[in-house]
DNA sequence: CAATTGCGTTAGAGCGCTCTAAATCTTACG
DNA sequence: CGTAAGATTTAGAGCGCTCTAACGCAATTG
């Protein structure tokens, strides 16, 4: 008693099998009459089409593949939404494999999703290098997004980070800060735009850069912090690589006795929802990741309904989100 | 020049397409030359196996379905890498989909696993009610985690929450608190059992319980503690029902100049990352989330390949995660 | 009234793969 | 050297569905 197929419903509605997968597909010519003992037959079977049977059959999926660097990552989360909500619209259906931080891992999601016959491959925050994503893409568009990188052969979907690392600078600035030191992502795909960002910035405003390693979690800040406070010049400021790296920031700081902000103001990085925790309120930047997960859906649609086929980046603008772990430095 | 099929590739390799899925599927009975040769041309012409061609053509999928009641809440994260590790070890591939936190939703996404003929399901802190479950379970070996309900036809997989809310007012007390306020979850799942076994422990204790009405937010929590201390009765401790809430009680008790754990003491539950934070370091009751993950692959293996039949229900024991934000109560 | 049109319906091939049964090739032994 | 046993390989059916082409039939037309 295996599951109902296309041939039982047709049988038990005493119509072809054709017909079935007419009524099942919603066509228009098929009478009023058949199309309801058609759906009544398959209810009462809890006839199911097969979709594995339908894709094989069709030339075409409809189906998108979608791997994200970290499920634990809440930044991430927000990506999803806005590619479900898009290829929702659109009529496609989304796969997510979960990348794990790990690249092995990620090339075995990409080698499924392949195998599944996805349209395109939506890849967030890879760890993947330019050659495994030159092999994708070289099968279906791809399209990345959240990376530092240049990724020949995908279209992209990044955020201006040199842009975004300028706008909490300067916001420090204007709050009149002029010794803000940054923690860098260390090895960290996004880590070299940011860091150039602080840079530029901080000279174009006059200002001596000073950039600590740091890396993307809680512990790698306190390293950096424990240092600074060693070396005997803690600044009236610091720009964290990301709101994890603040986070960890703020109770280093705290544990050594510093008040953030009146002692020491910190601007993090994502605008994930730590940094919305009324405890840790924290001004940070802000990237627009629904946005950015439907520009992903329309970028890689236009590749398989429109065919184009150059290659496409768009470079979205961040925000600053402003809250309370950034004020004057205290007069000195 | 549509993707290489098997045909293809036995062509090129000079053998037959039956040769060919034997190489594939690494069958020990084919010799070295001709598997040599078969995999040289696959990898020649990047061919790849057509995942719906194979579960067609089989019987079976060794596919699982698993939705998530929600992507953005790290609590079901850590469940996913459970699952996702177990089900690698057996061989199964695990498709996630996302329930948004919305009935309709995860109904839309059972009936989409179902399908891509999924094996079974894995729910984790489903929104659907007993009817869907019951239904979808007729169908495939469901089980689902982490709720607070009974789910007749799945089997279950759950905490003892009642356990677990017992431990923190244990420990409170052990502190020496006496005064000790729950802010419950509202409608949520686990509300119950939670507030059930806060409300036992105490009585137990010979204590009398409190409970606010909260939810699962920061927003909720700022309620209810406005309100105690309106009524000018603010105990030693708190009891949260997650640690969202907990969050949100810390910042509004030091908004109202109160400090913890100095003055009122903290405990959330679930253990999610927040609570790791080291500027909430938050004290809270921890599941044992990644085993959850796995218990849900062997209850359901159990289904499909030893094909059990009569109903598993299991529950694991909690624990406490004791951090900062408990300590004794300020002598009076 | 025969021929035409068009709608609703159906037969049947084919999607890429697995699997069983049968064919072919080796090897070994009396 | 013949042949049985074992090791490899292959033909071909079938998985559940879609899609094209063709069919039956009623309505329309000259």
């Amino acid at each position: 008693m295996s599951r109902p197929t296309m041939e039982t419903v047709a049988e038990r509605a005493g119509v072809s099998r054709a017909l079935v997968s007419l009524v099942m597909n919603n066509s228009s010519k098929v009478s009023e009459a058949k199309r309801q003992a058609v759906l009544h037959a398959a209810e009462q079977l809890g006839y199911r089409p097969n979709l594995h049977a339908r894709n094989l059959a069709q030339a075409r999926t409809k189906t998108l593949g979608m791997i994200i660097n970290d499920i634990h990552n809440p930044f991430f989360a927000e990506v999803v939404y806005g590619v479900e909500a898009a290829a929702d619209d659109y009529g496609f259906d989304v796969l997510i494999l979960n990348g794990g931080r790990d690249a092995e891992r990620e090339r075995r999601a990409v080698e499924t999703h392949l195998q599944f016959q996805v349209e395109a491959l939506i890849l967030v925050g890879p760890k993947l290098d330019d050659d495994d994503i030159i092999r994708a893409s070289a099968v279906v568009p791809t399209v990345v997004g959240a990376s530092g990188r240049d990724n020949p052969g995908a279209d992209t979907i990044t955020t201006d980070e040199e842009r975004g690392a300028a706008l909490a600078v300067q916001h420090l600035v204007e709050l009149g800060h002029t010794d803000i030191v940054h923690i860098d992502g260390a090895a960290n795909i996004s880590s070299r735009a940011r860091s150039r960002g602080y840079e530029k910035a901080m000279r174009s405003l006059g200002l001596e850069p000073r950039i600590l390693r740091g890396g993307d979690d809680e512990a790698d800040a306190e390293a950096a912090i424990v240092n600074l406070a060693e070396t005997d010049s803690m600044p009236t400021a610091i720009f964290a690589f990301n709101d994890l790296v603040a986070a960890g920031a703020l109770s280093t700081l705290e544990a050594a006795g510093l008040r953030v902000p009146d002692d020491v103001s910190v601007v993090g990085y994502d605008n994930t929802f730590i940094a919305e925790l009324n405890h840790m309120s924290l001004t940070t930047v802000n990237q627009p990741r629904h946005q950015m997960g439907q520009l992903a859906i329309r970028t890689v649609l236009e590749r398989i309904e429109d065919d184009r086929t150059e290659p496409t980046r768009i470079d979205l603008a961040p925000t600053l989100s402003v809250r309370r772990s950034t004020a004057p430095p205290r007069k000195a």
